[in-house]
DNA sequence: TAAGTTAATGACTTGTTGGTCATTAACTTA
DNA sequence: TAAGTTAATGACCAACAAGTCATTAACTTA
């Protein structure tokens, strides 16, 4: 038995924790994920991880920070240079939103954090103000800009964001949980086409409508 | 140091270590959930525990069949014996499950079984026979006596009761994840109504529209 | 009240995993 | 090629928790 060669790659090392992070964070939880695990699907033993992440929670957040993160600054970009129809702005983001996350493994980050959100504050805290309340603000922005112009009828805010949030996480949160035991599988394209659809006529802002 | 008296009372431990059992599961989840510390809530060592469930598994499924099992039972007798508009049927339903579930600590367990679905899949089939699939056959059982005498408007039946149950579970899972950290603490009653209101709107059979 | 039954205990075993660190070896440079 | 630097390793430690079982003591019955 000869040990096999060791290969000294440190570029890239990062990239390649991060994946087989992702992978196995999204397939079994934060509490559940072995970080030996992670360093063998990496490739690199488990001594190696921590010469490049603190701990479990830095390895985490660092996740986030290069997968999840960019996207939204990327939205922010989308929602700042637009001009044109606030639904439109709202579809783009949905879209990129769909391209960036929704298709990819990253998609199982949502339904991780609220699963743990309780047992690991520190890690809901970081994902709450680097993502979720971006992520709201925007969709607020582009609804409040929406109402301003007359396009979209007046809503509580809060309320009006949730509606259009919410549909997604749910079905990203299934799809993560029960969606592999579930016979039926519903195509999440068409879903998300019946949602978008849906919000075209809930938001608009109707001619006979009162003005609040 | 003497030790504590030990008390005899074969009759009152199961639903006393079931009380325990839940509000564990409620706030930690299944797995981060330790038996010594469900017998030391319910006032019995760990040994004790092991004399009425055989296993951690075994316990929280007694805790589903003990305290939600019980209430879809209701639902099914609720509906069968009903007369009258299945719209009030549906509200009747929404009401009864959210007396018996949404209002008290087992409103946390459909948080907890999403969470941990994956990790543990011999639970979820067990909640998805017992609970997910007849409350999902009472809605559209619910949903079918509507299209059938024409209150309702003929829709998608899966999709449809996905569009009746995803709110009242999106509320559930964000109140036991981040419902804490998060300063707006909307008010539950009045989002049911909300909701409520959105499906009487949305499910009606409009007199000019064509059935399909 | 003595013997029998069984509810209850908690120390113990077993297995797991996050994190550490002394050692090794790949690569660099003088 | 010899000395120095540092990427990489994996044995090890400490903490924790599920599940077991020999022992104890509360209660019952003859």
């Amino acid at each position: 038995m000869t040990a096999p060669p060791r290969k000294r790659r440190k570029e890239a090392r990062p990239s390649e924790l991060l994946g087989a992070a992702l992978a196995l964070f999204v397939d079994k939880g934060f509490a559940a994920t072995r970080l030996e695990d992670v360093a063998s699907r990496a490739g690199v033993s488990k001594g190696t991880l921590y010469l490049y992440y603190a701990n479990k929670a830095a390895l985490f957040k660092a996740v986030v920070q290069e997968g999840i993160v960019p996207v939204i600054v990327e939205n922010e970009a989308i929602a700042a240079r637009h001009t044109g129809s606030s639904f439109t702005l709202l579809e783009m983001l949905l879209h990129n939103w769909w391209t960036k996350i929704g298709q990819t493994d990253y998609a199982g980050i949502p339904k991780l954090i609220v699963a743990e959100a309780r047992n690991f504050p520190e890690l809901a805290q970081f994902y709450y103000e680097n993502v979720i309340s971006r992520a709201r603000a925007l969709v607020g922005a582009c609804l409040r800009r929406g109402m301003a112009s007359g396009e979209f009828r007046q809503l509580d805010m809060e309320t009006a964001i949730d509606v259009v949030i919410a549909p997604i996480l749910m079905l990203l949160i299934w799809r993560y949980s029960f969606g592999c035991c579930q016979q039926g599988e519903s195509d999440p394209e068409r879903y998300l086409q019946i949602h978008t659809e849906l919000l075209r006529q809930g938001l608009r802002q109707l001619e006979n409508e009162s003005q609040v």
